[in-house]
DNA sequence: TTCGGTGCAAAGGGTTTGCAACCTG
DNA sequence: CAGGTTGCAAACCCTTTGCACCGAA
């Protein structure tokens, strides 16, 4: 499981018509340096305010809100917040092993919906959500 | 599927030391009335805010929540707020089918997890999720 | 040069909390 | 009668929005 690079991240945004500003790419370097983990909007934009000049907070909500509709990332709602996380992989659909302790996640290459018969006849099914929470190996220990 | 009556859901505060007070009567009485079905916060709160003297909104909150721990209904959080809904069977995990146009909920009597083979060694897993959305039977005609 | 993107500041809106009064068991 | 529960009002806090300016392509 290997995370893109900021490269590939820039054409990505590029190909679908989005501008790469500095702002963009600073949240997203941000996201690289802190790989297969869950991070909260609040996080990101702390740490943006520490180091004054930077991606505003309205302007890192936009941005993580728009790679998520990219399929960039994967949000999750928890407690009240938002948690993004940065995905392997843009084209792919992950269901994911996800850390309660330290947030890190696990991609999961199998799927329900293939493996499963749901039989739901006269349903239109759009989309599935499949999460598995837990203690990841390093937490545990 | 068939949904508990009052009498049931007032038993089952008792066996785990909540008051049967008229207001969490007052609110499962009105999800009885609605079954299978999510049902935001904000709906709930707008109906006893029409027929005042009644639950009040935090107390609805408070309670909606409370019913949430004790295994009677399940929450979504979907643009911006939860979404509750009254389990058939406190003591049931079910998977659903929600539809997004009605928000009705179908019980999935399966479980991925007993099916796959999650092979995540050293991984200790506590829960899991698995929702499918769509269009259901009836939105669909 | 153009129009998408950003920053500021203020508002929005669902949810939570402290506290005194209330009422179920 | 006691401690859980409620209602009120105010606070919270994450998130969103309008608008003028900026800057990537």
């Amino acid at each position: 499981m290997r995370t893109l690079n900021l490269e590939e991240y820039k054409i990505h945004l590029q190909d679908n018509g989005y501008k790469c500003t500095p702002q963009r790419l600073e949240i997203l370097s941000f996201f690289v340096h802190y790989p297969s983990r869950f991070i909260s909007a609040k996080l990101v934009i702390k740490h943006f305010q520490e180091a004054a000049g930077n991606p505003s907070l309205d302007t890192v909500y936009r941005n993580l809100f728009l790679f998520r509709d990219l399929g960039l990332m994967e949000s999750i709602f928890r407690e009240g917040e938002n948690l993004f996380y940065l995905k392997s992989n843009p084209t792919a659909h992950y269901h994911l092993f996800i850390c309660t302790e330290c947030l890190s996640v696990t991609e999961l290459d199998i799927c329900p919906m293939n493996i499963m018969e749901v039989s739901l006849p006269n349903y239109q099914i759009h989309h599935h959500k499949f999460e598995v929470y837990g203690v990841c190996p390093i937490c545990k220990s």
